[in-house]
DNA sequence: CGCGGATTTGAACGGAGTCAATCCGCGTGG
DNA sequence: CCACGCGGATTGACTCCGTTCAAATCCGCG
């Protein structure tokens, strides 16, 4: 949390940031329709959050790296909507919700990067809402991996060469496919000389090439 | 917005909700990248919001009617990411945003109002992306029609016969499908007993059957 | 009354899904 | 330390749902 905060009001928020959980690798840190009391960020590791429909089916609703805030979705109804567990042993840091709502009344500054923080949300959600609803299976992809390798550019890490922390079918319910199309459109994208991918291990070799899958099909 | 506010409060909330504006059918409330100053609610008629792509294709997040709120995604950056169009003649009342964050700065259960109103939208979005990464077409136009009519229903009309406001295109771009397809299965629900679909007039007969073909295929 | 956009319907196609067989590699336990 | 087991990944063959392309019809609106 940056912000235009004052020194004093930074130590004030300092003192209640303080409580954090680790979660193992599988584990979940909260499950739909648990009680909504705090957000969390991610200290560490990796997580991912996921809606679930009656009869099983799932779709994974984000991924989410160092930095990020989860658990968003339980302030509307005081209960999660959707699950989240760990893609790896991993650590994240509680934000009580009532307390949040206390400091934010009294620094303006807090309060508005605390609207900005949901309204992102939404944004990032309508994001998936039109890969989901109108792109092609191999645009999906490239976006995918085209926003990942952003994310690990911006926390200082390889933009080019990473390891997934997630599985293709993690992956293809994220983009509304199946896991073996996920992995056929990893070796086409290889076989084009687009990336090199071994199982976890991903390497970008041509990000132009993948911004280039994106557009109409013609 | 309710919320249980004391009678001078409301009287403090009253005084900056008066602006309002009208919105022919067709016309536009907002384009996306626009700068964001003012959330807006329905009072008449009914808008559709859509995030679009740079080669034109567009993807529907939402169709809003009366009393629902829009604009929430331009917080984030102060410019909006969707676009707004009215479906028909419209009216929106305008909550400028900046005074809405002072006042619910000093009305806590206003304050606590603005979020769970922002993270309702996220779980409504959550929602949508389930529909269109895990739903068959035959099931995203039932869960469809099913919302439209909980929705109507709430707000004192018919839960069972309405008139649609939005082109089949409309329709499929919020599924995530074409407007064919939609137009076919409409035909199909008829056919089955299940509604009567006669252009944008539309009654349901057996909303049961409707949800019965919400779920695993078979 | 006539035009043009919206809708319906048909036929053929194709992209992604399904089913199934194999392969890989990591972690575990002997 | 190595062998084994098992979940995850890859690949192939075939299917099918939704799209595409096309034509006809409907209907609201000027």
């Amino acid at each position: 949390m940056p912000m235009g905060l004052t020194a004093d009001e930074l130590r004030q928020l300092d003192s209640f940031v303080d409580e954090r959980r680790r979660i193992k690798r599988g584990e979940r840190l909260y499950a739909a329709g648990s009680t909504f009391d705090a957000l969390f960020t991610v200290r560490l590791g990796s997580l991912k959050t996921a809606v679930l429909f009656e009869d099983g089916r799932e779709q994974v609703t984000g991924f989410h790296m160092l930095g990020e805030l989860i658990g968003l979705d339980g302030i509307s109804t005081e209960a999660h909507t959707c699950s989240a567990h760990a893609l790896e042993d991993s650590e994240v840091c509680l934000l009580p919700f009532s307390r949040l709502e206390d400091f934010s009344r009294r620094i303006p500054a807090l309060q508005h990067h605390v609207h900005r923080l949901l309204s992102s949300e939404i944004v990032r959600e309508q994001h998936n809402m039109l890969l989901l609803g109108t792109m092609r299976a191999e645009e999906k992809l490239a976006s995918f991996l085209l926003d990942l390798s952003d994310r690990y550019l911006r926390r200082g890490y390889s933009a080019s060469e990473f390891v997934l922390r997630m599985t293709r079918e993690e992956i293809g319910s994220f983009l509304g496919l199946k896991l073996e199309t996920v992995s056929r459109l990893f070796s086409r994208f290889q076989e084009a000389g687009l990336i090199i991918a071994q199982q976890k291990y991903i390497k970008i070799l041509d990000a132009n090439g993948l911004r280039q899958l994106i557009g109409p099909p013609d």
